[in-house]
DNA sequence: CGCGGAATGAAACAAATGATTCATCTGTTG
DNA sequence: CAACAGATGAATCATTTGTTTCATTCCGCG
């Protein structure tokens, strides 16, 4: 018996373009909640999934399997197949819930753990590490991240324009927007930060940018956004927060490991670059 | 809502002895496979364990749960929160064994996972909730932080004026950074993020805002930092890295817990004008 | 031997599950 | 606008689920 839980996942996302809203939503959700797959029920799964449960049926059917059952098969084995050893941190640190803000500050914190662990995730390390080579092939890199996923976006340009100089920021001031991205072609490659609400700017910018066959570099929310849709590299950062808006920590987490693999491939000569850069940069405060 | 999987396991343990032999069959059956029950229906535990159905809710009863699924609970709840953890402590083991990236990459997420754990820690949880507060009362919120530090300003701004007014993002563009700062008073709060090597440019406008009594929220990494010097109340972050640029990571993560708390203390309507400021400012992507 | 009480198993039940059917809705095409 | 096909949702069905009830078995003691 082997575990198919990689492809039955693949079979989803491989397949999302060609499924309707209603099965995409119900494709989505097991996408990015496996666990619950193989823990409830199929109408359990289709209540959270905001879903009939007949959708869900039709979407196994439109998978291919036979009945509901194959395809939670393997989303169970996965499951089963963890070690059996039990470490309770993460709920440690949930188990501090404290009252008022202070139950807000540390379910916060706990989940900005679990932000980082699944965005550096085993999963996504060697998607970086390629990611990473392929920048550092490029003639030129050009970021994009736009409203919030202007603050990764902008970190990673800031740092990489440390020891590298063949970089862009994508910026929406002066309209000069589209200009920017003129030049691309094969040779350059675009890394793109977004998250929901897409940005139809974004899209559209990545979708030039893949007519034009440059390679893309995605960091995103799920494997069926829209920004990833042409990409050859697909990094996937949870965002959870308890708060309103979602969290970068797992995006800056990405864009700072892109960096220190990127500066790796550049050779040893790029951390004293760096170091001279940034001392040229600013007047070192008095007090040190 | 604790997950005691631990407790769970102790009670069976504990109860074996006092109980009937096919009861304590099915008990073993537990404690040996562990992933089965919150895999499978009850009826198949039975089958598996080789009991009657009955017995396992005989078993519940026994074990003083009022019915199987609050015995089974704790069990799906491991399945659900183990795999983050499980990563990382599988990653270790990997770490030794691999060389080159993947060895960077494990440790970059365990500093960062450290650094959030450092900035949110509990020490930091009441000067947080007392810099929101300040915040909160001020008639404005200038928001300043250069180079690498524009990034977590830049998100801090770009959240908080989805659902307030009164915030300027201080740059340095056109030259026009120091009238930016003119209109400040002791009404005012100034959130500087800043780290080594520091810039003039914001130890100066720090300096200027102190002078001008303004409250002052400094993000930084020492309490001695310059930065700090006539702050109110100072975020310690940690910023360590295995590459040659210091995280932004904890940073982020203290951005994103004061905008948790401002959004509370603004009250219940912030969020609807937050979701409402989001859906007007883009369209969304038609593939949603 | 047989009686009593607990342990066990078989049967029965309502509630739920997964699947199917059919009616409605939506959007496209001519 | 009409007409059509496909997508969606509501209703329904047989099956499975967790639980309870009741009959049977087991075993120690007189």
């Amino acid at each position: 018996m082997k575990s198919q839980y990689p492809d039955t996942i693949r079979l989803l996302v491989d397949a999302y373009s060609r499924l309707t809203p209603e099965l995409q939503k119900a494709a989505r959700f097991m996408v990015e909640h496996p666990e619950e797959i193989g823990l409830n029920s199929m109408r359990t799964v289709a209540r959270d999934a905001d879903v009939k449960p007949a959708t869900i049926t039709r979407l196994t059917k439109a998978l291919g399997f036979r009945e509901y059952e194959a395809l939670r098969e393997p989303f169970r084995q996965r499951l089963r197949t963890r070690s059996p050893e039990f470490a309770a941190k993460l709920q440690d640190v949930q188990r501090r819930g404290k009252t008022g803000s202070r139950s807000i500050l540390s379910d916060l914190r706990a989940q900005e753990i679990a932000n980082i662990e699944h965005s550096l995730s085993d999963d996504n390390l060697p998607i970086m590490d390629e990611a990473a080579q392929t920048m550092h092939e490029s003639r030129r890199v050009y970021v994009l991240g736009l409203r919030g996923a202007h603050a990764p976006a902008f970190l990673f340009h800031y740092a990489y324009q440390l020891f590298q100089d063949n970089s862009q920021l994508l910026d929406t001031s002066a309209g000069i927007f589209a200009d920017q991205l003129r030049g691309i072609n094969s040779e350059d490659s675009l890394l793109v930060v977004s998250f929901p609400p897409y940005t139809q700017l974004t899209i559209d910018a990545v979708e030039y940018a893949a007519e034009a066959s440059a390679r893309i570099i995605a960091v995103t929310d799920s494997v069926v956004s829209p920004a990833a849709n042409a990409a050859a590299h697909i990094i996937v950062t949870r965002n959870q927060s308890p708060s309103f808006y979602h969290s970068f920590t797992g995006a800056v987490g990405v864009m700072q490991a892109l960096i220190t693999l990127l500066v790796t491939k550049a050779g040893g000569d790029a951390v004293k670059i760096v170091e001279e850069a940034e001392k040229r940069l600013s007047r070192i405060s008095a007090y040190w």
